[in-house]
DNA sequence: CTTGAGTCTGTAGCCGCTACAGACGCTAGG
DNA sequence: CCTAGCGTCTGTAGCGGCTACAGACTCAAG
């Protein structure tokens, strides 16, 4: 018995966790997930990476970037005394979230505006037309590059 | 006088606009904007260029796709009658947006939720760790992608 | 003549996946 | 036994929207 029954397919980790086959594959690329074991060519997993890829996923969707998930495993593996740091990786993860929502609400004011002048339209020409070519003032920062995440 | 005196270089382009050099000829490649007329080797560029790329800019600013940003400007070099259908376009990326705030507010509330518990903790082991274990119900669907543009 | 700033082309990298192509393995049915 | 069909494998290229080089050139001022 060289291996536990227990064991899986990549296909049920992914039905169990949600997660893409590609992508747990990803996963083990860039060292998120441990390298299986395999039978054969085949990995095979076991309840601790159902449960460690599940965790993954779960700060995903809370929007933890890539290192910030490799970080939160660190310290869930570390054991006691992380939890100080978990909070610190927590809130400075709720800032980013919070200035992409401010970010957004913003986008989401101009936009709203614009096409209620639109609605509203008796004007010559186009409001919401013009509003992109006179200028949105008070939105976007100048010079700086546009954020993609929060658009 | 091959050429009026009005015309700009693209540096000058970018200090006008707020837009880098390198993403200025990133959108002339992929056809955003014009290719320029050249003096020599350099492009060159006038008061219209520098309407049209500010027109850009605002539209990325609001969130608006590059595909989203050529349908509007399509529609603004069309003239009459795009007024309806630049709404349209407007509107639907107005519900993009709302959606990325939503999905952005459920995050929110799961970490400072989180947070808040790990503050106030006398509890074993770390709330905002366990939560990532047990699972933040409630958060993401299931067996989608994660969607980069809301985290 | 040199120096420095500006510009040029081309290519590769960022993030977090996703989507193939083309080969291999394993089981069930005929 | 053969085949069909599913699952899995590796490897690579693509998405969006830039950004960041390297290495060559042009041009004006000192």
């Amino acid at each position: 018995m060289p291996m536990p029954a227990i064991t899986i397919a990549i296909g049920e980790l992914s039905r169990r966790t949600g997660c893409n086959i590609e992508t747990i594959r990803y996963y083990e690329r860039i060292g998120v997930l441990p390298t299986p074991l395999r039978r054969g060519r085949y990995r095979t997993y076991d309840p601790e990476d159902v449960k460690r890829l599940s965790f993954v996923r779960r700060a995903r969707e809370l929007g933890f970037p890539i290192d910030g998930v490799r970080a939160l495993l660190a310290l869930a593996d570390g054991g006691s005394a992380s939890c100080g740091d978990a909070r610190d990786l927590a809130k400075a993860h709720l800032n980013d979230v919070r200035t992409k929502i401010a970010d957004l609400r913003r986008m989401e004011h101009v936009l709203d505006e614009a096409v209620g002048a639109c609605e509203a339209g008796d004007n010559a020409g186009c409001p919401l037309l013009d509003a992109l070519c006179l200028g949105a003032r008070g939105v976007g920062a100048g010079h700086q590059p546009i954020d993609r995440d929060a658009g």
